[in-house]
Order: structure tokens, then C-alpha cells, then sequence
DNA sequence: TCGATGACTCCAT
DNA sequence: AATGGAGCCATCG
């Protein structure tokens, strides 16, 4: 599998999270076959965001850590509050913490379908 | 070719 | 429960 196909499957699986519902790097990266790649699933996304010109687009902003926090990408940067507004204008509850940190609570919206619940290919 | 980096995760303190 | 360090692996300089 070369990268863009890793990046093709990686968006296949995210198309495919339910609306209100958010699942983690990890499992993406496993639900495609490759639990070590986790952060290679972040570069994936990182890929798309900035035109988000995908079609059908890719809801990258379901995908949080497994921590449920939206990594910040750095001060200065923009895409975690992005994300944030993203989620809440499709009724997510994001929880914001004193450091300004972002957090999406897994119990209520967690989405870990196993492997094989999912189709690869999705066009 | 080697070393550094990162939208991550786990395990040990 | 909270913090810190190590592991992981494709990319990039």
C-alpha cells in the first residue's frame, strides 16, 4: 500500500462516521489494517484540510485523539478551532478546559466500529 | 544515509 | 489521577 492509496482508505473510513459521532486516530489507523499508524492518519487529513476540496468531502473533523482532546497543532494555528466550531454546529458537545484545551467526551460519541464493519473502497 | 519531526499511543512513575 | 518518557513509522532536510 503506498500513500496515497493509505490515504484513500483513510478517508473511506472517515466518510463513513456517523453524523454526532467521533472516532480516534488509532482506530482508524487499525480499522485500515495498520494500528501503527496513528499519526500518519493525522498527516492524511492535515492533507485535505486546507482546501477541502474533496469529493464527496471528508469529515475530517470527527477524527480527535484517543484522549478525545483536538490536538492543537500548534499556537498561532487556527484548525483546532475549526474543528471545534465544526463539531458543535453538528451537535457535538465540546468541552473547553481552562488551558483553552478542546475535548469531545468518547462515552457519549465514541465510534469504534471493528474492522471489516467498514468498506475500504468507498468512492 | 542519518537524524529530526509529527492532526499519536502506551506504559511506567 | 496526573506527568513524563519511550515506541512507532512515513516524510523531509
Amino acid at each position: 500500500m503506498d500513500s496515497a492509496e493509505f490515504h484513500a482508505a483513510v478517508y473511506s473510513v472517515v466518510r463513513q462516521i456517523p453524523v454526532q459521532k467521533v472516532t480516534t486516530y488509532g482506530h482508524v489507523a487499525k480499522v485500515i489494517g495498520m494500528p501503527r499508524h496513528s499519526r500518519h492518519v493525522g498527516q492524511a487529513l492535515k492533507f485535505l484540510s486546507p482546501n477541502g476540496n474533496t469529493e464527496p468531502p471528508v469529515p475530517w473533523q470527527r477524527v480527535v485523539s484517543s484522549t478525545g482532546a483536538i490536538s492543537s497543532r500548534g499556537p498561532g494555528t487556527d484548525g483546532a478551532q475549526r474543528q471545534r466550531e465544526a463539531l458543535e454546529a453538528e451537535g457535538v458537545e465540546v468541552h473547553v478546559g481552562r488551558t483553552g484545551d478542546l475535548l469531545v467526551s468518547l462515552a457519549d460519541y465514541g465510534w469504534f466500529p471493528a474492522p471489516g464493519e467498514v468498506q475500504l473502497d468507498a468512492a
